[in-house]
DNA sequence: CTGTTAGCGCCTTCAC
DNA sequence: GTGAAGGCGCTAACAG
């Protein structure tokens, strides 16, 4: 075992002298560019080998001298969470301009797949990356995959496009993410429902033609049918993710169903949620798991109104974007672990 | 709102142009070294903030030619959870290397405080900063205090010494994460117990004298008493982290407490319990909830035997101490969001 | 196919 | 207290 990491200063001109080239040619060799024999690039790498050299990034970064532009395409008007990582990223600004990145926020109309299509489409030739809250759609995979044939780096942000050629995925997995709120809807009710009767879990969510909203019943779906066939699911309530419209659905859900135990919400306005719970007294009555940290839901899940959350940090989806279409442009190895987007959950007792 | 971020190269050139000194003032000024009339200073500054300049990383860490020595000090021989940390540190050699960064992984006892007290005093002048599993100990914070008073950064890992002047701590809040095995445990059972009698909960855990599975206990037994009134805590059984001593400790609790429901282990050893478990038949019937995800955990979460882990991301650790010590090293601002280290929940679905 | 050379933007002597 | 000049390690023209 090595207890020793990251060995003192080798550079360049130290593989070129012992490979027998000049700088150029080992440079050339490092960074895979044409015009070496291959009798010279096998000298060269066995050098990179023997030495254990590694380019020292600041230099190949100032030497480059070059700029780059990403877009960042994200719904239009939309919710809280989309917010947050808005101004995530703005808030990256020193870390963008140490690497003269440049970054513009282009919010579009995430619901019209023609839209988002044209919008994508624009941006050929006038940004190196973009980072799209994708939709899973033949038109919006064409254009990424025009986009990536066009030599840009593109990776989705929160929702997929899993059938393009987008680089990278920035966000997290949403079967996982349904089936940890299903396990905690289900073992917070407890095995043995308590009140005699088995109990129905009713659903609201926000349109069921959003891929991640679809991905997370899913996989809700799936651990209520394996561990918890006691309950029942009930059809689930479209709100659009609206607080107003959750209100209303919520409220009429209640006087549907006198032996609904639980609410289980896939995506935004939890707050309508709660609002019409308390309205009918059932606060911490009706057990409620929902997604993301907002304001709302840290005092909801303060309060007792929700029992948990399932959430994805959007600082750390802002940040894995930066990075990844940095390393995918500037043609720098991506830290799988560091940029996998876990599925947090949060209790009133581990809220950040 | 503004949409753009990070604009175009400004350098240190333009500001001192603008501000009407030479590059070395204007240098002077933005890295805040003295030799500089306070006149002139304003000067600078002013230029720096109406042209919105800052320095590019890559340049500044190039020209500043000079190489860094960490030292990481982990327990010796220790539990799976350091090898994860120093298995992390290894893998970040390309990192380390790309910025001149040379680190050593030290071994050491961290259970005598004389030690470690010793080891620590022994790096002054050799290493540039120092990332320590700490005690906190009156010995440890005065080698503390004086390293920080000699120069050298100093982060706390996993273990704080919090009354010490270490420049920060690298670690999860262990209170919050002993009130969220609290809760976990308190909700999995059921505020109405099913079995007609109220339940006792027994606690493994590894030395009292450890501040980070005392807090654990604390805050356990916190929300223990304020919220699940109706379960008794049994007397905490120290098996040193040990998978064999736990085995023992967990046999003899069940034949002692026919009534026992749930067990928190704070530490390491996990395996032992659920070996003890398994052999009485009682896997999946006492509930189970322990700390950090390892092979053995990891195993026990899928089959039942644990129904959550409470855990901190050793990887994620790892990263963010030779962030933050090469941050205090040049100079640059610590990203507190990104460096807080989270108390993960971990339940089969949401493994990463 | 290979080598030479002039910077990239900042920091650091050294001289004034 | 201030300025001029060389160089950090790598890249990208341009020659050969």
């Amino acid at each position: 075992m090595n207890n020793t990491v990251g060995e003192t200063s080798l550079t360049l001109r130290d593989v070129a002298a012992a490979a027998g080239v000049s700088l150029a040619t080992a440079d050339r060799v490092v960074n895979g560019r044409p015009g070496v024999s291959a009798k010279t690039a096998r000298k060269v790498h066995e050098a990179v080998e023997r030495l254990g050299f590694r380019p020292l990034a600041a230099a190949a970064e100032l030497a480059r001298a070059r700029s780059w532009r990403f877009a960042v395409m994200l719904p239009r008007g939309s919710n809280r969470f989309m917010m947050d990582i808005a101004d995530n990223v703005r808030a990256q600004a020193d870390w963008f301009r140490a690497r003269r990145i440049g970054v513009e926020i282009i919010e579009v109309d995430v619901f019209d797949a023609d839209g988002l299509a044209e919008a994508l489409a624009d941006l050929g030739g006038r940004f190196d990356g973009v980072a799209v809250v994708a939709l899973d759609h033949p038109r919006i995979r064409a254009v990424i995959d025009d986009l990536v044939d066009g030599g840009m780096a593109v990776v989705t942000l929160v929702s997929d496009a899993p059938s393009s050629r987008r680089q990278h995925y920035v966000g997290i997995d949403n079967i996982a993410a349904g089936r940890t709120a299903g396990s905690l809807v289900g073992r917070f009710l407890g095995r043995q429902p308590a009140g005699g009767g088995n109990g129905k879990v009713g659903i609201v969510t926000g349109s069921a033609g959003l891929r991640d909203h679809a991905e997370r019943r899913f996989g809700f779906g799936q651990v209520m049918a394996e561990e918890y066939p006691h309950l029942t699911l009930l059809t689930p309530l479209e709100g659009r993710d609206d607080a107003e419209r959750n209100r209303e659905l919520v409220r009429r859900m209640l006087s549907d169903t006198p032996d609904l135990v639980a609410i289980y919400n896939t995506g935004e306005g939890s707050v309508g949620i709660g609002d019409a719970l308390a309205e009918a007294g059932l606060a911490r009555t009706v057990l409620c798991v929902g997604h993301e940290l907002t304001p709302a839901t840290r005092r909801m899940l303060l309060d007792g109104t929700f029992a948990a959350l399932v959430a994805q940090d959007p600082g750390h989806e802002a940040r894995s974007m930066a990075r990844v279409l940095h390393a995918l442009v500037t043609g720098q190895e991506i830290v799988a672990a560091q940029e996998r987007i876990r599925v947090q959950v949060i209790l009133r007792d581990n809220l950040p």
